[in-house]
Formats: C-alpha cells, sequence, structure tokens
DNA sequence: TTCCGAAATGAAAACGTTTACATTTTAAGA
DNA sequence: TCTTAAAATGTAAACGTTTTCATTTCGGAA
C-alpha cells in the first residue's frame, strides 16, 4: 500500500479511502490509485483491516456432516444470502461428534463475525458450554436452550402431524412409524408429531415405533421386522426418506406391493424421491430457504447487535403426495404451521 | 493478550509461545496461561497473527455451483483434507458465471492461502487472466492452460471410451450419445471419449450425438428425438446420470423397455443411479477422492511454494455395470487409465 | 482580490499478534 | 560451590490497515 500510495502521489489514507468506503476521494485521484494499485497486483490485506475494524466480513458455518443432497442444499441457501450481502462463508463439519464441534467453533472464533450452527445432535447443555456469548450465533434445528441464541427451526412436529392426518384421511388405521436417531432433535420431534396424532385422530390405536437412524440400511432393518410381525401396520410413515427407501427394498424382497399391499411414505423430499418406484408421498422441507432466512437473521443481529430477537422462529413443511401412498394424481397441499414448541 | 500476560505474570511473548507453536514454554506456565485465558475467554485475533505470519491458513475454494450430490461430494471431500490439516474453507459459486468468478477470486484474494478452483465452463484464456499468480492454486477438471498451473482432472475421456466398449461388447452396433454443453470441458472429453471408441472399435459404425445441458430436462427431449428417429439406436449413453434419468422417462412414456428394448447408460454414478428402475450401468467418479487430493497438493504448494510440481494429473473412473444395459449381475469393473490429454 | 466554508488530503496513532535478540533461570557436571 | 550450556522468558520492533484530527485546496461570494 505504501507504494502504491508514493507511485500516485498520495497519502496512505488516500489510498485506504479509494479501497474502503468512498468516502470524499475526487474521482480523478481515486482512478489514478486504481490505475497505480492494478499495476502493483496491491491487494489489500483482510488481516491488518479486521485488525482494526474488529470486523472479518466473514460468518462460520457449522454442519453435523457435509454429505448428501440436505447439506449441499442448506449451503446452497446459506451461500445465495451471503453473497447478496458480499460477506464471505467459511465451513466446517463436526461429523456428528461433540469434541470436534466443539474444536469446530473454537477454530472459527477470532475469524468469523457470527456463528449460523446446525446441531440436531448435541444436547443443550453442550452448547449453552461452547457457544461464544460475544459472538452473534442463529442456530438451525437445534435443540433450543431457553432464548439464549436465535433460532430457526424446521416445523417437523407440524409436518409429522399432517402426513399421519393424510395417511388417516386414506383410511388407514394401523400407521408404523421408522423413528430416527433417539439422540437427533429433529428425530425426537416427528416422532411427537406421529404420536400426537394417533393419538388425535386414531384414539386407541396402538403405537408402532421401529427404532432407525436415518441411513438407507436402518430403514431395510425395520421394513424385514414389519414383515415378520403378526399383524402387520397398513401404512409406513419413514421418518425420512432414505430409510423410506431402504424399507422399500425390503418390502419388494419379501414381495410385498407398494402402495397395493401396504402404503409407505418419507419425510425430507429429496430429489431421489421423485425417481424411485413408486414415486415417494412425503414431506417437503424448504431447505435452502432455511438456510438463506437463517443467513439473513445472523446478518441483521451482526449489524445492530442491540436490538437482536431471539424468538425461535419455524419454517412450514409442505405435504408432497406421490403415488406410494395411492394412486392418486400427485399434488402439493401446503401444511398450516402447528404450534411445534 | 495483555491482560493475559499481567494475570498470568508473564510477557505478552511467553502468552503467544503458549498460544501458536509449544516452542519452549514450562508446562506449568503454559497451565497457568491458559487457565487464565480461559477465564478472560480470550480468543486470539486471527487478523493480527496472519498479519505478521503471512498465513491465513485458510484456503479458498471456488466451484461453479453448490446445488447437488456432486459439488455436495466435492466439498466434503475437500473437507476431510483440510481438517486433517488443520486449515479452514473459504468456499463461494460463480453460478457459471465467468464475471462472478472472477469478482469471487478477487475477493478471496488476501483472506486465503491458496485456490482450488472448477470451473469446467470457463476458457483458458479467462483464467490465464484472472488467476492470481502469487497464489498458490490447483484446478480441478478445468480446461488446462499449459502447465501454468498445477491441475487434477476426472479421466473423462478414458471413463466414456470404457462404457463403450462395453457396449460394444455387449453386441450393440448402433449406440447414441446424449451430449452435456458444448462449452463445458467435461461433456468435451467425455464426447471425445465416445467418439474415439465409436473409431477403434467400430470402424465405419455411424455417430449419433443429441444436444443436452446435463439437465433431467434435456435428457427428456432427447428421448423424445430418439423415439422419433427411423432408425433407432440399440443403445443411449447420457454424458451424465441426470440426463439418462430424464431419457429413462421419455422412453417409459414411449412404452420402449429398458434394457429389453433399448440399453441406457449414464456417468457420473450419482446416489439416485442406484434407485431408479432398473438401476442405472454408469460411470463411477470418485468425486470425494478428486476433493482430497487436490486439497493436499495445494497444501504441498503452500507450504513449499518452491519445489511445485504443475504437471496435470488424472484420475482414473470405474465402470459400474448394473441392469439398465443387461440383465447380468451388477459389478465393478476398474478401467485403466487412458491417455486423456 | 480576499475571505469563507466545504471538500479533499495528510500525519500519526492505534489495532493484536509474532519473532529476533537479549536476558534470566534452570539443571547438570566438575 | 562454581561453571556452563540449554531452556525459558522478556523487550521491542515490525506487520498493513483505518481513523481522528489537522491541514491544505477549491470554488464561489463579497
Amino acid at each position: 500500500m505504501k507504494d502504491v500510495a508514493r507511485d500516485a502521489q498520495v497519502s496512505l489514507a488516500t489510498v485506504s479511502r479509494a479501497f474502503s468506503g468512498g468516502d470524499n476521494v475526487t474521482e480523478s485521484t481515486r482512478e489514478r490509485i486504481m490505475v497505480v494499485a492494478q499495476k502493483l497486483r496491491f491487494v489489500p490485506h483482510s488481516g491488518a483491516r479486521s485488525l482494526i475494524t474488529r470486523r472479518t466480513e466473514t460468518i462460520g458455518v457449522l454442519l453435523p456432516d457435509l454429505f448428501g443432497e440436505f447439506f449441499s442444499e442448506l449451503i446452497r441457501g446459506i451461500d445465495l444470502a451471503t453473497r447478496a450481502r458480499k460477506l464471505h462463508l467459511l465451513v466446517s463439519s463436526s461429523h456428528g461428534d461433540s469434541a470436534e464441534a466443539a474444536a469446530a467453533i473454537r477454530a472459527m472464533r477470532g475469524r468469523v463475525d457470527g456463528l449460523l450452527i446446525m446441531s440436531p445432535h448435541v444436547d443443550a447443555e453442550f452448547l449453552a458450554n461452547n457457544l461464544p456469548h460475544d459472538l452473534p450465533t442463529v442456530l438451525m434445528n437445534t435443540r433450543i436452550d431457553g432464548e439464549a441464541h436465535a433460532s430457526f427451526t424446521v416445523d417437523n412436529h407440524g409436518g409429522a402431524f399432517a402426513m399421519v392426518r393424510h395417511l388417516v384421511g386414506r383410511g388407514h388405521t394401523r400407521i408404523a412409524l421408522i423413528a430416527g436417531p433417539e439422540s437427533n432433535f429433529e428425530a425426537q420431534e416427528r416422532l411427537r408429531g406421529y404420536r400426537d396424532a394417533l393419538r388425535e385422530l386414531l384414539p386407541g390405536s396402538k403405537e408402532q415405533v421401529l427404532p432407525g437412524n436415518f441411513t438407507e440400511e436402518s430403514g431395510w432393518r425395520a421394513g424385514n421386522q414389519i414383515m415378520a410381525l403378526a399383524e402387520r401396520p397398513t401404512a409406513i410413515f419413514a421418518a425420512n426418506d432414505m430409510m423410506a427407501i431402504g424399507c422399500l427394498f425390503a418390502l419388494n424382497e419379501a414381495g410385498v406391493k407398494v402402495p397395493g399391499d401396504i402404503a409407505l411414505a418419507g419425510y425430507d423430499d429429496i430429489p431421489i424421491a421423485r425417481f424411485i418406484t413408486p414415486p415417494l408421498t412425503t414431506v417437503r422441507v424448504r431447505i435452502a430457504e432455511l438456510g438463506s432466512l437463517a443467513l439473513e437473521r445472523l446478518a441483521l443481529a451482526i449489524e445492530n447487535p442491540d436490538r437482536v430477537s431471539t424468538s425461535p422462529q419455524t419454517l412450514r413443511c409442505e405435504l408432497v403426495i406421490r403415488n406410494s401412498c395411492s394412486r392418486e394424481q400427485a399434488s402439493i397441499a401446503v401444511v398450516s404451521p402447528s404450534r411445534a414448541g
């Protein structure tokens, strides 16, 4: 920068002004400075800048994993909002491990202006102990610890409730659930939605919950368990699409037809859901939108840290009706939000 | 940091040493410092650090997009290698737009130690003009401009060649190709592999190339075009899996059976490929591995900038035989690398 | 021409680390 | 106990910006 200033016959301050804000620099001098800077290949040192401005223009994103369509969509939504605000994105994954999550958070402190965290598998206590209090933070689909931090949540309870209502409307009375990991917040909410719906819409009916862990293989195992049952359900609701697909394999192997012999539904509406046979009835989550909204909120919190709301916000889900539950025409119906909290 | 030093009764230098390298600090003092730091919630300022060390410990990743399994896998591979080296990841997407790519590169300069770029759609000239010469850079699946930069490429030519060889081995003599975007480097290579294989293995046979742009819809259109043909091919090779799926839809609509009436193959082996009916024969690209290897190479280049090799490296593909081409058992065969350059 | 306020520019003090060099402490050998 | 090399610690000078405050330049009114 010194060199640029010398070559352009101005002071350091003027070069700085030409580069950062447009504060009071004559157009002619700015142009002269830019020409010299180009020639000298000058590029401002972001470290020095953030040293004095106390801003990095970067936000940190911590996800449990980077595998699969779900996180890809989420990052896409975040990136979209990020570039609109001319911020940068520092990503990291915790591989489902609390210790790694803590390490990642520590590593990001000091190099980001705010944190965007999705960690459905950690408990509230862990978060309370490891989240920096001095850094604006927005939580996504994460167990809420009071209202210490802003949070965005997908209405998993409402979506699961709506799916069960749909199945009941189709005349099903024995509906089994393939659950997700017990420690996973989203899985818990979907389970709760299933239970509440059953209690409300089919009073006296029996719950049938099979264990699963969101993987295709666990869905396959659950499918086999169901086939071994004395009294089979007439409909299976898998807590995510991958398990539904695994279950479908098991049913196919057992010679059971979907939807003829048994109805099958999933959750997430991942792209594969459209392409399997039969196309999967599922609950759509607007993942990219979740990312964008969360980032937008974080950016706001960074801009004025005083006036920051921490009230949790919820994102609705949509039912996506395809052929795995009935032979009707495919359609999408918006679900009204439930009081998920 | 000053406060920490005062409270722990040591100098700034000692605190610095306790935090950065383990250079000569007694275990007892280090411990004392850490306790105080914890109490005071001290976190080192990365900007100040990078100001003097001239290192950001961050590498920048520029991708054409963040949508879909492909990029998700790539980022996962990169992230894996990154965390192993305790580096950070700054991601950005260029949305297929050269101008945006240039802007993203500019924005990253000064805040990263190296650049990892995938830009199959830009030309060599653009890259030459916009890549910083002072920053270690590794190109992935990007048109190579001489050997100015290190590069990793998937052996698209070899994979396409092998797929055609497989089809010819199955007795097919009329093989059509649904091509990718003309300006896309990977699409060009796959097309070249198809042509070379046809020329070598089926001399005198006629090429049949249909336009496509890697989307499902363009595959569907190509499928319809094929159905309208007077002389239909016996096998269709789509330049990526999404187009193969679109094409499959078109064939289903026309009442043409796969693989009974016509064989179908794709490229990439995205997860959906296993789940469609029939499961898709395709060419597997080890995407995550590509990301890891590229990052590893970049890290090496950053560590010793003098001894940096820029020779392009190629990653082999594997044939994945499923049922969309024949009724045989599914299997995987490793393809020997072709001289793809 | 002179004067005045506004706009443009300059000087210099931060910002929070690392590190070369100097100094002190430590531990081991005589 | 004394000596000495090695290990630990301290001092102070960078690193490259931004920003406050002071100064200069500019354009127009008197």
